[in-house]
DNA sequence: ATGAAAGCGCTAACAC
DNA sequence: GTGTTAGCGCTTTCAT
């Protein structure tokens, strides 16, 4: 075992062979106009006999651009999270660009080193879901960035994709006054998070309007995860003069713990208790009844995500705030209590 | 708005601002042994000051290496491989490193894309999971890969990990002739898939050992989602004389969908049919009853993976090929028939 | 302990 | 059309 030769060839080898000088080398592997055609052809055979490979690192150097997107999320083991990074990983791919995607665990230490990386790595932009609102830097970031999710509040002179939170939360607790669920308890995210401050803020609007005082709702936080979503569910069921016949969550993770919780305690949903999602994942089909929940378009925010990116990447300045509408999936989770309870028109009050 | 300086500071810009070579801002950077402690201070507070970020690119383009790495997985969307992509995210999280994840979708042609994208990024070194036994150019691949799944059977050479399906296959086997399902349906992966043919085998010889012809077993091909699932049930409760009361499904997306099948049949699970599955997802706890399941430790294959590869990265040749044992989740979608049926012996047949 | 200088592999003016 | 030359920002001898 003789190392005949240790390091990958380079442009100027494959100029050696051909016979030609590095920038005509370089000028035929960059299809340039000005280049004979059959200077090309020889050039291109020499690289191929030697199994030459373009150094990306040397191009990105010279260029300053890197071909390489960032995306950080706070959980790619979340289905729904899953599903954007595909959104942004095919849109990516389809235009030959790579996708660093990191997950911050929605821990702020995490989330910065990972910007950091980001930085260090040299990506040309970057789609982010901040975790905490404390990212002031975002602005400053020195890259396109855009936003993903509620904090494109914050930032307002960011591209941001989201999906209609306003329209989602109204959309289900519409639905669930159909039914007859009038003052559904509520399953929150973390305090402090701006994505529930938003949440509640379209609850209690809603309610008002409807001349319920909102302080009336049983409202319990969470973490946006499974176990969250059960212990959550079980404080609502210790209640004993008020325990909830309907319950709203967050997110769909939680409401499915929210359902295992339900039949842990030796209760049915939704017999006992009607329980309402948010996000559309996957899973939600299994359970039994299978999960009614509002969707988000993932995929698709993933994908417009990366479209906006790499319009501003190149060039392309489009500040643009996108706000995809969700989508009422129902899937029998919901009991329709409307004709059963006697009705009270809560008009004049 | 003018603009100040468009250009990231250099080491140049900190030398100038410090007094010092840009050589010797180099060594302060890296920490080298042999620099003037004063001098260093110096350096920092030069490079603080001016917001000085080391250029990974260059860096890489001189010591050669770029402090990435590259995992290549069939699909991000499948929360087995979510698990696995997070167990090598945080092991190379926490040595510093970032990876760059791509999903083949099952497509050989994407799959190569993605290799020929992990080899212009001049990533460090790949963990891959080859969709095609069609990929032979693994072993000359030019940088450390360590290989996850089925394939390390094709690629003895190479460093890999995986679950032993040997012991998992059987494990499952036999608690379902525990449970009195001595013939069970077997829905199988792909045809041609290496994985398939793994677990086929493991089945056949299990059968043979009991004096059972495997031909008699019937057997469904899947796609390993959920879809291909619940058309292969159907297929199997479409017949007439052996509808069969138990199924084991080669992953849990398709034991799931299969679970939807019968349950769309107006069938009982456990009741009618009793379903195994192999993975141990989160989504199989949500079903109800839960999935009943061979759990594969995903994260620990991704966490174990990264390991090897750092270690091949940084010169440590450890060829090992790890073979991680699986384990048995009991959630309640196995009916005990055992006592049901006349138990018949079948010891000198 | 520090500086000078030579590249890593490539691109982009600029000549001819 | 093609060759020459000068870097991109950094690391790393080699002097001093």
């Amino acid at each position: 075992m003789k190392s005949v030769k240790p390091n990958r060839p380079t442009i100027i080898d494959v100029a050696r062979i051909a016979g030609v000088s590095k920038s005509t080398v370089a000028r035929a592997l960059s299809d340039a106009s000005n280049i004979n055609a059959e200077t090309r052809k020889k050039v291109m055979k020499a690289a191929q006999s030697v199994g030459y490979e373009r150094n990306h690192l040397a191009q990105s150097l010279r260029s300053g651009r890197t071909g390489m997107l960032g995306l950080v999320i706070p959980d790619i083991a979340n289905p729904f999270w899953a599903e954007v990074a595909r959104g942004a990983q095919d849109k990516a791919a389809e235009k030959g660009a790579s996708l660093l995607v990191f997950s911050s665990d929605w821990d702020p230490v995490r989330e910065a080193n990972h910007l950091r990386a980001l930085r260090h790595a040299r990506v040309d932009g970057a789609i982010v879901n901040p975790v905490e609102d404390s990212i002031d830097d975002l602005g400053r970031f020195g890259m396109p960035v855009v936003l993903i999710g509620s904090s494109a509040e914050r930032f307002p002179e960011l591209s941001s994709v989201g999906s209609d939170i306003v329209q989602g939360v109204r959309l289900g607790l519409n639905y669930l006054e159909n039914m007859g669920h009038t003052r559904p308890a509520i399953l929150a995210g973390p305090l402090g998070r701006l994505a529930r401050v938003r949440f509640m803020r379209v609850v209690h609007d809603y309610f008002i309007e409807r001349n319920i005082d909102p302080a009336e709702l049983l409202v319990e936080d969470g973490e946006y995860t499974v176990e969250s979503g059960t212990q959550a569910m079980k404080n609502l069921l210790k209640r004993s003069g008020d325990r909830p016949i309907c319950v709203f969550a967050a997110n769909d993770l939680m409401a499915l713990g929210a359902l295992l919780a339900v039949r842990e305690a030796g209760l049915k949903c939704p017999g006992d208790v009607s329980i309402l999602g948010f996000d559309g994942i996957p899973a939600g089909v299994f359970a039994d009844p299978g999960l009614t929940t509002i969707s988000k378009p993932a995929r698709k925010i993933g994908d417009r995500a990366m479209e906006l990116l790499l319009d501003q990447v190149s060039g392309r300045v489009t500040h643009e705030r996108i706000v995809l509408p969700c989508q009422l999936t129902d899937r029998g989770s919901l009991l329709d209590v409307k004709d059963t309870a006697p009705k009270q028109m809560s008009s004049t009050g």
